[in-house]
RNA sequence: GCUAGCCUAGCUCAAUGGUAGAGCUCCGCUUUCGUAAAGCGGAGGUUGUGGGUUCGAAUCCCAUGGCUAGCUCCA
């Protein structure tokens, strides 16, 4: 039941430990009061440990509390873990009532040493290892309990996961539980209701499909133009294609034969098939195609923020992390095979340089290899993008790791993993290498000889899908957007009527120097007001009363620092601008 | 898709077989107030939808739509 990973470090190492015993201690408990349980496996996780039984119900939130109460007399009674080497056959004589463990027994390769462990009256096949004894488990707590398929195919039989978490001590145990509950707080599904950004209107237009409220969509428009910049910047080049095209298209690209169970079924258009894209770049290689390319034209940078449409199943549909209908900020680049590196490493450097914008730091490259089964082209194109991969990261100096067989169909990628400010880890950007399109497309570029050529194509998205991206930014900011994304950047806010002529006067210079900024002018009392505006996390509150309409000035409050005193309008002005120091845009 | 839980006013939630209710939001009035919730009143629900059981259904049963969590980080 050990994952049998290398742990990087001898904490680590000891937490899984840890985990993986209180998983032991679980099972006991489980199976002193439901003693017709099934086990199943039960191993250390990133951020705890879960058991699978096979049990006649589901267990409840109440059964929870039950087998805590029974893991505590176990823990209590401080019992040894104790390994022993048996054979197979002895293995499967004292699994016999077990069935799962019958199957993984067999399924150890033969000559592997079988171990199990015991504490108590408890025996589990196991190859540890284990804490000395259960009384070492100081902190632990079961947390959820949910279906889960044996094996994880829904062929097999559901199975009932419980899911807890143990630590080293109890302040490490409520330090973890608080994360939860920040977690559950920065929800992109709760502030995106109480920020009034995005709705999704389940019943009425369908689950997956994403509605932009004008906050939100104010903050889509920020990143499309910061976007548009960068890319204008990085020379790119910017196309629009159709949302549906014949399906004879996507026949010839091979998403029909390689890609149809994620794609809605065609539409009928005067007796003839359309397709509602799942990508864009089958229309980008169309315009590749609409006239010849020389290989001075080359390499050729198009990004679109490209709307498409995926089926996804009902129930891996997730607020805005996945959906049906979403915005990905695609591109794709032709280039000459003595281009492919530079071009590699020029995205590589422009997509941190993006997230950087956005508060991320942390990066982790993944480059995903050929997968075995369901692939289009050549083993030595794949080799040698695979190599040109590898060769582009390393030049950029960061860190990777190989993801053997994860690539996709048509050709091997780098994804670029980025840690949000609660310590998650995202994949929005990717980088894939493509010799199938080009060649399903038969696109060519006239080279120096006068030659055709095959031009290498490349596709690529930074933040990956705007709609997930956006959730991400919801969660990694807590919904407090820093200034240059902040849908509102100040609300103007009048003591008494008497200085609502003044506010809006304050309004209209603040708006003419480019600052979101609006009233509010409710008859309610400026607390009310002020509390509003905090919850809404608008950066600045601007309080104008009689003082300040005599003098000129408004009173400033930041959202976390608070009253920030008197101050001219210009002033303020030139403050926000230097304010801009997330990113100046 | 599957398993479990859930769906009551715009939002968050009460009401466990006997007249659907509260707070917030919204609307109106009063209040003229200086840095995180002023007061009063009003509107708003065929209890997701469709059937059924019952004298009577938000409540029980069936179907259907939708949400949430999970569905190999492998003894």
């Amino acid at each position: 039941m050990s994952n049998g990973k290398v742990a990087t470090n001898p904490a680590n190492r000891d937490l899984e430990t840890l985990r993986h015993s209180a998983s032991h201690i679980m099972a006991d408990a489980v199976k002193r009061l439901f003693p017709q349980a099934k086990l199943a496996i039960g191993p250390a996780i990133e951020e705890g440990f879960y058991y699978d039984f096979d049990v006649p119900a589901p267990f409840l939130p109440e059964d929870l509390k039950k087998i805590e109460d029974e893991m505590a007399k176990i823990i209590k009674s401080n019992t040894k873990f104790e390994r022993t080497e048996i054979s197979r056959s002895d293995a499967l004589k004292m699994f016999k009532d077990e069935p799962y463990k019958t199957e993984l027994i067999s399924e150890l390769p033969a000559g592997e040493q079988i171990s199990i462990y015991k504490h108590g009256n408890f025996v589990d096949l196991c190859r540890g290892p284990h804490i000395a004894s259960t009384g070492q488990v100081k902190a632990y707590k079961l947390l959820t309990a949910t279906g889960a398929y044996w094996r994880g195919s829904e062929k097999n039989k559901m199975l009932q996961r419980i899911y807890g978490t143990a630590f080293e001590s109890k302040q490490q145990l409520d330090d973890h539980i608080k994360h939860i509950e920040e977690v559950k707080k920065r929800d992109h599904r709760l502030l995106g209701k109480e920020l009034d950004l995005y709705s999704i209107q389940y019943e009425d237009a369908g689950p997956g499909l994403v509605f932009w409220h004008p906050k939100g969509a104010m903050i889509r428009k920020l990143i499309e133009d910061f976007w548009r910049a960068e890319h204008l910047k990085h020379g790119y080049e910017f196309i629009y294609s159709p949302h549906i095209a014949r399906l004879g298209l996507w026949k010839t690209s091979g998403h029909w034969d390689f890609y149809r169970e994620n794609m809605y079924s065609p539409i009928d258009i005067d007796e003839q098939e359309y397709i509602l894209k799942p990508m864009n770049c089958p229309g980008h290689i169309l315009v590749y195609k609409s006239r010849g390319r020389s290989y001075r034209d080359l390499p050729l940078r198009w990004a679109e923020l490209g709307t498409v449409y995926r089926y996804e199943r009902s129930g891996v549909l997730a607020g805005l992390f996945r959906v049906r209908g979403f915005t990905q900020d695609d591109a794709h680049l032709f280039c000459r095979p003595d281009q492919l590196r530079d071009e590699i490493i020029g995205v590589i450097n422009f997509g941190t340089a993006i997230f950087k914008a956005f508060g991320f730091s942390d990066f982790k490259i993944v480059i995903s290899t050929r997968p075995k089964e369901k692939y289009v082209g050549t083993i030595e194109n794949w080799d040698r993008a695979t190599e040109a991969l590898k060769a582009g990261v390393e030049q950029v100096g960061l860190p990777y790791e190989i993801a053997e067989g994860e690539a996709v169909f048509y050709g091997p990628k780098a994804d670029i993993h980025i840690k949000d400010s609660l310590g998650r880890a995202w994949q929005c950007f990717t980088l894939q290498v493509d010799f199938n399109l080009p060649e399903r497309f038969d696109i060519v570029y006239t080279s120096q000889e006068g030659k055709q050529e095959r031009p290498i194509m490349l596709h690529r998205a930074l933040m990956g899908s705007l709609e997930r991206f956006f959730a991400i930014l919801i969660e990694h900011y807590g919904g407090a957007f820093p200034l240059w994304l902040a849908p509102v950047q100040a609300v103007v806010l009048p003591v008494l009527e008497t200085q609502h002529k003044y506010a809006v006067e304050v309004l209209e210079t603040l708006k003419k120097s480019g600052i979101r900024a609006e009233a509010d002018l409710r008859n309610e009392r400026l607390s009310n007001r002020i509390r509003f505006a905090t919850n809404q996390k608008v950066p600045y509150m601007i309080v104008v009363g009689d003082k300040e309409e005599t003098d000129k000035t408004i009173a400033v409050r930041e959202r976390v620092k608070g009253d920030l005193g008197a101050m001219k309008i210009e002033e303020f002005i030139t403050k926000l601008a230097t304010d801009y120091t997330d990113f100046k845009y």
